[in-house]
DNA sequence: TCGATGCGTCGGAGATTGTTGACGCGTCGG
DNA sequence: CCGACGCGTCAACAATCTCCGACGCATCGA
């Protein structure tokens, strides 16, 4: 039961559970039915991705749709950032040597 | 022993690892020092992260350097993008509840 | 050459994580 | 009212991670 972001995100399986979220909600046996894993797994998964705070459940009737939630994904994008300058710098210069006509 | 970048960063003392890396070059001995943790244990979090690609080593005398290599963090910022976009929608649409009504 | 230093690696103990089958609870259709 | 459905949760096992002590190898200083 992994809390922090990052541990969340080390499971394929989550994140594969959040791409699919971004195309609308879904329930838990449709998601379930996206891999070759048994149904209580993908329901843990979704209690974990639920205990972070990256989704949120709507029980209707006796399906539980779960949504989207990805706002704590900006902790991840922020430590992040002071990395992203210092490869944005590398690639800048790769592509200043490839094409050194071409601006943006 | 995590290949992936993911599963690399789920850990904190490799994330803080990274981030003393980006100040410059350090030996293992520095970085050890820098955990309440032993030198075998650090040294093993160096091996993972120079198999996934973070981290580049370079032998001097009989120390061993280690230079950070953040190219590999476009995956995570890449995979992080389609989110990025939604959860800045979100927060502008939240600002807006906040200014009309509030309710729990 | 010799001892000390810096480091990686191996084996194993302990903790954490992932998966499954069995079960119970609420909901829908007849 | 009753059986089927969708779902979460629990106990238990398997796999993986994390850490440490012990050891071996290469390098430096004397």
């Amino acid at each position: 039961m992994p809390s922090d972001v990052f541990g969340v995100l080390a499971n394929p399986v989550r994140r594969r559970l959040l791409e699919s979220l971004r195309d609308g909600p879904r329930s838990t046996g449709e998601l379930a039915g996206m891999f070759e894993l048994g149904r209580p797994a993908v329901s843990e998964h979704l209690a974990v991705l639920r205990a972070a705070g990256l989704v949120r459940e709507e029980p209707r009737g006796r399906h539980r749709f779960y949504h989207l939630e990805p706002a704590r994904l900006a902790e991840v994008s922020e430590w992040l950032h002071p990395f992203e300058h210092y490869w944005k710098q590398r690639l800048d210069a790769l592509s200043d040597l490839l094409d050194e006509d071409n601006e943006t």
